[in-house]
DNA sequence: CAGTATCCCGATTGATACTG
DNA sequence: CAGTATCAATCGGGATACTG
């Protein structure tokens, strides 16, 4: 974790969203029904589940997501958004609309950092 | 970097505001007016200076920040938000207004967390 | 003043295998 | 199905010292 206490609350803020797989998990429960986690492991491609797991039990810690765990076998466990976590995606629309809107170039300057010199930066 | 392609805007853009300094960066260079290397030391605390010129650096590879520099002795180099940048700042407002609303409780999980075992986590 | 250059440590991530 | 455990590799980031 970065500073505490927080200076602005935007960092605190990028310090809930900032993880690496946290922006495709907020998204992927956006539609606000739960889902399940194996269905997750497939809405966010290349996350392994060791991730996926710590990813979302940090999001549980800060109260975004609520876990809800079924006593069954097989078992389920389903994830969705908490009031807390619908606010802070709300809050993420702008953002996101703007890295939609300027997606493609910032993948052209990685890939130029790349090209010249740095081995994926 | 994450991975790439993006899937959806909203992971291109935290990897742009996502560097650990970024956040706090772009805040102070939010009034719009050029700022000096020092200066933006002394409003980022704790900041190394290899830590602020790497993360400025990447900031102006992404064409967030302008980087302008004065051929004098002693030298002197202004940053500023491009055109590009005043559209994140502005992008980002909801999540840092955000961020205020909840700073305190989110600072509160991390101090939990942290007495529970995890040493800073 | 505004950087560069090294060294180095530890947290973060990934791969793989195993389990209730 | 939904995890946990372990190990290894990487990478971010801090400290320190030097330069145009």
């Amino acid at each position: 974790m970065p500073r505490q206490p927080y200076l602005c609350g935007l960092d605190a803020a990028v310090d809930v969203v900032g993880g690496k797989w946290k922006a495709l998990i907020l998204w992927a429960l956006a539609d606000g029904g739960p889902h399940r986690f194996g269905e997750l492991k497939r809405q966010v491609p290349g996350v392994s589940e060791k991730m996926l797991i710590q990813q979302l039990r940090e999001l549980e810690a800060d109260e975004v997501v609520h876990r809800e765990v079924y006593h069954q076998v097989p078992p389920k466990v389903e994830y969705s958004l908490t009031e807390l976590g619908r606010s802070l995606n709300q809050a993420l629309a702008p953002l996101g609309a703007w890295g939609a809107r300027h997606k493609s170039f910032i993948e052209a300057t990685r890939a130029a950092a790349e090209a010249a010199g740095q081995p994926a930066r």
